[in-house]
DNA sequence: CTACGATGTAAAGTAAGCTTGACTTAAAGT
DNA sequence: ACTTTAAGTCAAGCTTACTTTACATCGTAG
């Protein structure tokens, strides 16, 4: 799962710290989801759109594959 | 978390174990995450979504309570 | 050169998401 | 009555998400 959390932080000016205060979630987790290193659960995902104002999917992008049939 | 998924799932007259089946999760998983045992992850909210073909925040609502600063 | 802030990474532990297998209950059909 | 189907639930086990602590690397400022 692609995200752009680094973007949006440069964007403002965020450390991965800062990133993490506000999602009240350790520094570690922020680069561990930055770095793909997995994906958040779905309640921080929430929260990461609700603090960026944006729908979840204009944050994280799926790429699940689609079924062969 | 909340989620629309009895419904969404009624208005197509699918089971427990058909959505599963679409999802390739377990019909135990589905359940848990209809009766709110636990929050589905990101991936697989993604796929639900993508399922019913509409955004995230359309079928699951985020509960987490605003910081009081 | 040293110190500091930001980032990256690792190990070890807990909690949450998901699996399989098994059993129960209720509704509906025969 | 018996069978079948959908839904609910439990237990054990595995994987993923997240924590704390700790240390390494790099850029920049003094």
């Amino acid at each position: 799962m692609k995200n752009r959390l680094k973007v949006l932080r440069a964007e403002r000016d965020w450390t991965q710290a800062d990133l993490a205060d506000k999602l009240e979630v350790s520094r570690q987790t922020i680069n561990a989801i930055e770095k793909g290193k997995y994906d958040p659960s779905l309640p921080l995902a929430f929260k990461v759109a609700r603090l960026f104002e944006m729908p979840i999917e204009a944050i994280f992008e799926d790429e699940t594959e689609v079924e062969v049939s």
